[in-house]
RNA sequence: GCCGGCGUGGUGGAAUUGGUCAGACACAGCAGACUUAAAAUCUGCCGGGGUACGCCCUGUACGGGUUCGAGUCCCGUCGCCGGCACCA
């Protein structure tokens, strides 16, 4: 019907984009080759955003451009088609997830045609595509021959609203990230990737990336390591004990006044003495009851006396022993040697509790007697006396001296000192935990392992009886008790292993959606491989991923998770580089349209607006707010623009210029009706419209 | 609180990476032309102050500094954005 429609059409019929690579026809060894990547699209009901173009246009513009400039570009699109909402559809519907996600990727595929993104479509891939699911659960049988994938029964993120176990990285604030349902830790069977393994290298890979600043650092906090060191202390009274602390300040040791166990930690039953066993079991009693958001909201500090002393193995002095919840069981080794002096929070502990405080490090705040106002907690120089020169007691007793040393060559001094003695060593934790692989859903990946009828270990699939495809169900609820709804069908999960004859079941748990999205960008460049994820020859020219543009949000998550599996197929030699995407660009977010907001009476009050000085800050909808001056109850209601005019700083309602109006624009969503959709603008503006609009009001961020 | 990033016109953003002229290219706005009028189109103006219209002074959040030379580098302050948050 115009000109876009008629040249889309040639495209398509003419193939225009199509891009060979190494071993295709038509294939120009000559030039040089560039991978302009965005990042694939779950294709949900919803249809396109407009917020998808906006990246997708922007690594087109950079492909087209390419192109001209004499590079074979690689420029392909796909569906990261497993995921919840599919599933959550049928549980409603009975609608098998297949038909939604065929029906979804039919409509984004038309709007993304519609918007003339030169794409070469032959690539096309779909995660949930029986030959794609083969490469995903294959690449799973390689992590699982490194010694990179077991079983767990540790506790975990269960989210009883979702039914469904949670990765750390989906829990935020102790609630799910999707839906903000409450999260609690129970202990289930479940599959683990051992992305700890890996932890220097995705650290340090971070360093050569031309990567958002922003989101190598969050990277960097997420994996958050601290170099430091362990240190030993024989507990009194208890030979064949050791209380093993972490701490990246060993050069403080001097200054511990007593050491303090997470209330979870396994070696507080063994310390505790009859005296204080009952205060110490009402309070593992009640922080076993506080649920992780309480612990957030509650920072004060609280704790018990186990009766247990500790030897400070420099020093041989006799520390006392506390339960305190303060200290986390699942960071380090579940236990620290307390410095009030030079930790903010043992300081704070220690001033709660009475506890002595000793000062060995130069640079604290002291009040006019004498006594330290603030824990100096920065390097500093070393003193072991007193003001009136006397040594400090304990350090009197020790073998090394620290006396006039810096903090590093303190740290030095005291490692050297505890590993001759066997009391210590230098160690690093990470805060990264590993990744919890298995999901109780439907709608996923089945992992491909059996586990003998008669019982025993979990046994790995061979690679020839992949793929394990999903089996129709009646019902794609879950179990609730924590099992995948696959467990509810026998026929598929008494099975036979292949290779022996042996009677097994099959496992029932499914992988994260992740799992697909972690070396799709792999597949593009070799789609049709039966006999490989990707051709060597192939992977070897076109990777790494020149230019990867996609949300912000993915930085932890996504992210983190794809360069694990790189590094993993890197060590495999499946490919040829250690990071799959050299340069990263994040898209920023396109509003909705600004809304004014105005407060008004709630609806029993009189009626009317609430003037300036009166009213709340903030205008978030559904919320209740209070009239500062009179306490009656009010609510955020939305007035048009034609009833706002500008005064000053920000904006008044024109009938009542008394009355502050707020002016934002929020994120597109059903709920508020602000979503614009872009298959509207082009049937109105034509698809170069939006394409250099969108351009022109949102730049990429650099940041 | 800690960590990271960023502050250039009404707006989005340029400035060959320390180099001759900051504000390219656009959007919006203002004025003019065309039109009965409007839209579209075309022309001009468009950081601030001054101007005898030739130009002159000043200006890249603010205050210092390094340099022959600073939007760019260093120190401090303020502001904004993002992340983390009892991680020993």
């Amino acid at each position: 019907d115009d000109i876009e429609t008629r040249w889309q059409a040639y495209w398509d019929a003419h193939e225009t984009f199509r891009q060979p690579g190494p071993g295709d026809p038509g294939f120009d060894a000559a030039k040089p080759g560039f991978y302009a990547l965005d990042m694939f699209p779950y294709p949900s009901g919803a249809g396109l955003h407009v917020g998808h173009p906006e990246g997708y246009t922007a690594t087109d513009i950079v492909a087209r451009y390419k192109r001209m400039r004499g590079f074979n570009v690689l420029h392909p699109m796909g569906w990261d088609a497993f995921g919840l909402p599919a599933e959550q559809y049928a549980i409603k519907t009975g609608t098998h997830p297949r038909v939604t996600t065929d029906a979804n990727i039919t409509t984004f595929r038309r709007q993304l045609k519609r918007l003339g993104f030169s794409y070469d479509w032959a690539r096309e891939v779909d995660t949930t595509d029986p030959d794609y699911v083969l490469w995903t659960q294959w690449i799973f049988l390689k992590l699982y021959e490194r010694g990179l994938a077991y079983e767990s029964f540790a506790p975990v993120n269960w989210c009883p609203a979702l039914g469904a176990v949670l990765s750390n990285e989906e829990v935020v604030d102790g609630r799910s990230e999707i839906g903000g349902h409450p999260v609690e830790q129970r202990p289930m069977r479940q599959w683990m990737l051992r992305i700890t393994a890996y932890a220097d290298r995705l650290l340090d890979g971070l360093d050569d990336l031309d990567w958002p600043a922003s989101v190598k650092e969050m990277q960097r906090n997420w994996i958050g390591r601290s170099v430091g060191a362990e240190v030993d202390f024989r507990l009194v009274g208890h030979a064949e004990a050791t209380l093993r602390v972490f701490t990246t300040r060993p050069d403080t040791l001097f200054g511990a006044t007593y050491a303090v166990l997470a209330p979870e930690h396994p070696l507080v039953a063994t310390v505790t003495t009859p005296e204080q066993a009952a205060a110490v079991e009402g309070y593992v009693a009640a922080t076993v009851r506080k649920t992780e958001r309480d612990r957030m909201e509650d920072r004060s500090k609280t704790g018990v006396w186990t009766g247990a002393h500790a030897v400070n193995p420099v020093s041989g002095e006799k520390l006392p022993v506390w339960i305190a919840d303060y200290v986390l069981a699942g960071y380090g080794t579940g236990a620290i040697m307390a410095v009030p002096a030079h930790d903010a929070r043992d300081f704070e502990f220690a001033t709660a509790f009475g506890l002595p405080i000793r000062e060995v490090v130069a640079g604290g705040k002291t009040d006019a007697d004498g006594a330290l106002i603030e824990p100096y907690t920065g390097d500093g120089l070393h003193v072991n006396s007193d003001a009136s020169g006397r040594a400090v007691p304990g350090i009197a007793e020790a073998g090394v001296s620290l006396n006039g040393l810096d903090t590093a060559a303190a740290k030095t001094a005291v490692l050297a000192y505890l590993e001759s003695n066997g009391a210590g060593r230098a160690q690093t934790t990470t805060k990264l935990r590993d990744w919890l692989f298995s999901r109780q859903r439907y709608w996923g990946e089945p992992i491909p392992v059996v586990h003998p009828a008669a019982g025993g270990a979990p046994r790995p699939l061979p690679a020839s009886a992949l793929p394990v495809l999903l089996p129709e169900v009646e019902s794609y609820a879950p179990a609730g008790t924590g099992e995948s709804p696959l467990a509810a069908i026998p026929e598929w999960v008494e099975a036979v292993d292949p290779e022996t004859g042996e009677a097994v079941l099959r496992e029932t748990n499914t992988m994260p959606q992740w799992a697909g999205s972690c070396w799709y960008y792999l597949r593009f460049i070799d789609p049709t491989n039966t006999g490989a994820p990707v051709d060597p020859e192939k992977e070897r020219y076109w990777m790494p991923v020149d230019l990867y543009v996609g949300g912000a949000e993915h930085a932890v998550l996504h992210l983190l998770y794809a360069r694990f599996w790189h590094k993993v197929l890197f060590d495999a030699g499946v490919v040829s580089t250690d990071e799959p995407f050299r340069k990263l660009v994040n898209q920023g977010m396109i509003l909705g349209e600004v809304e004014y907001t105005a407060f008004r009476y709630a609806a029993d009050e009189p009626f009317g607006y609430v003037s300036a000085e009166h009213a709340a800050e903030s205008d978030e909808e559904d919320v209740a707010y209070t009239d500062t001056r009179d306490g009656a109850e009010l609510v955020a209601v939305r007035v048009p623009e034609s009833d706002v005019e500008k005064r000053g700083d920000g904006f008044v309602l024109r009938e009542h210029p008394n009355v502050r109006v707020t002016s934002r624009a929020h994120k597109m969503s059903k709920s508020r009706g602000n979503v614009v959709n872009p298959d509207d603008i082009v049937a109105e503006y034509g698809a170069d419209s939006l394409r250099l609009y969108e351009m022109f009001m949102g730049p990429l961020e650099q940041v």
